[in-house]
DNA sequence: CATAATTAAATTGTGCACAATTTATTCTAA
DNA sequence: TTAGAATAAATTGTGCACAATTTAATTATG
């Protein structure tokens, strides 16, 4: 990259890491939102939005879980989940529940409507089938540098 | 990976991309939101959201655009554009016009007021330094993949 | 103990994002 | 040439996403 100037073994200048970062933000953008698309249409059939998705998924894993757990697992405020939470709620899939110890938690349970639909959610990763052209290990690099990034930007937040 | 069974040099089986396919998703949707954040506050600082922000980067490469061809650019349809691009011409960044030839085009371009903003966004691209810890050769992977599932998703829709 | 600080959810208000429909204009084919 | 198809924006309605504030409960401190 760049021009060619190596005498100082210099790292690439802050400038082309911005450049270069600048683009990167909108491919991010955009891809997330397509291959969220992709998966609306057999969510809907199974009656769930991405947002419920992922909130299900990490119930099906965690069982039992405080709005707080879950929000910090999946990136989420309680502006965005607790809204989220009670149309799960509505739906049947979830139960919410304040915690005797401490009247300011609430946990999430599923029903067994909720622990049922893990069965008709198992076809829906097939969605990405022919949907997007990445080899296995392409995918594996992608998953891989996606987490790093969201680690580093983890840590910025706690510091 | 896998098996080790190559005998039959088959690619990684199905159900192994699949698997990895139903991860991907969650960290490029986090991955992206968490990104986004970090630009919002200095783009807050010259009167821009996201959206906004990449609308008028299109405009500043590009000049004149039809909201047709803009959506088409950034993956935004008529339902998300139009109330972007309205809101951006009552701050003053863009005119919007109808095509004399052709009345259903609406042609969009930026005042002097658009313009000058190019100069005081040339620091946004900052706001990920110190925030995303990956190397130059990381971002440009990760760059490079992020634009090949992009495509590929085109490539289904256009069929 | 009592008040202040902290914490978890909930609420409020703004701004996308998108499917579905509507409106207005242009194109096309009988 | 004119009715129907096609097209670009606009509109409508739903569902996040998040900053900022509020509410209610718990903890810490003088």
């Amino acid at each position: 990259m760049g021009t060619g100037k190596e005498i100082m073994a210099e790292l690439p200048s802050k400038f082309e890491v911005l450049k270069l970062g600048n683009q990167l933000c909108f491919p991010l953008y955009a891809c997330a939102k397509e291959v969220i698309k992709i998966y609306r249409k057999p969510l809907q059939q199974i009656g769930l939005t991405y947002t419920q998705y992922i909130v299900i998924m990490v119930l099906w894993e965690y069982g039992e879980i405080s709005e707080k757990d879950l929000g910090e697992k999946i990136y989420l405020d309680s502006g965005t989940l607790t809204p989220v939470i009670k149309k799960l709620e509505k739906s049947g899939f979830v139960k919410r529940q304040r915690l005797a110890e401490d009247e300011r938690f609430v946990k999430i349970n599923l029903t067994d409507d909720g622990i049922k639909l893990k069965e008709k959610a198992k076809t829906i990763p097939q969605a990405l089938e022919g949907n997007i052209y990445l080899s296995y290990d392409e995918m594996k690099t992608l998953y891989g540098l996606l987490n790093k990034a969201l680690e580093g930007i983890n840590e910025g937040r706690i510091q």
